[in-house]
DNA sequence: GCCAACGTTGGC
DNA sequence: GCCAACGTTGGC
């Protein structure tokens, strides 16, 4: 049997109060359950898209400088999130029935911290960044696809190779 | 803390 | 199913 795999790209937001890069690094397994997704365009992006493997730019928001801060991967399939069931938690939800839940999560694991934060300003200076839905208007989705040549972009700006 | 953008909610 | 009100996000 032939096995394919497609990786794909996305980029990740966090309040690096709230939890950020080093927090991530911190963890046992450098991983974490990605949970508290909200929104369904989001959480359609994980339940249709996300597979082990992928490759995730962690992003630092809600912060006085907005940069991408380091690269992440998912290590597990989506399943259920936890809190959406935990009438003690912020993100519970009491109308997500149990036998069909409606929120996913996944888990991540940090791959490396960059050499340099690639910063939002840099992003949208960037010429080839343009297309960029981070760079867009109005963005606010947690979760969202980056295209394979933005990701190899990003990683050049921090210093890295490729 | 401001405010634009935009998703969600709920009355009708 | 429309749409105003409301809440949240996130750069600035």
């Amino acid at each position: 049997m032939r096995y394919i795999t497609r990786v794909n790209y996305w980029l990740f937001k966090s309040e690096p109060r709230e939890f950020s890069f080093d927090d991530l690094l911190k963890r046992p397994g450098k991983s974490e359950p990605w949970t508290g997704i909200r929104n369904y365009q989001a959480r359609n992006f994980i339940r249709d898209a996300m597979q082990v493997g992928d490759k995730v730019l962690f992003y630092h928001s809600s912060t006085a400088l907005p940069a991408v801060v380091g690269i992440a991967e998912i290590i597990s399939k989506p399943y259920p999130d936890p809190l959406q069931f935990d009438d003690k938690s912020g993100y519970f939800d009491k109308g997500s029935p149990t036998d069909n839940p409606r929120w996913l999560a996944i888990d991540i694991k940090a791959v490396k911290k960059l050499k340099k934060e690639v910063t939002f300003e840099q992003l949208k200076k960037e010429p080839t960044l343009q297309t960029m839905r981070l760079v867009q208007r109005g963005n606010r989705l947690s979760v969202l696809p980056v295209t394979k040549d933005e990701f190899q972009t990003i990683v050049k700006l921090a210093g890295e190779e490729v």
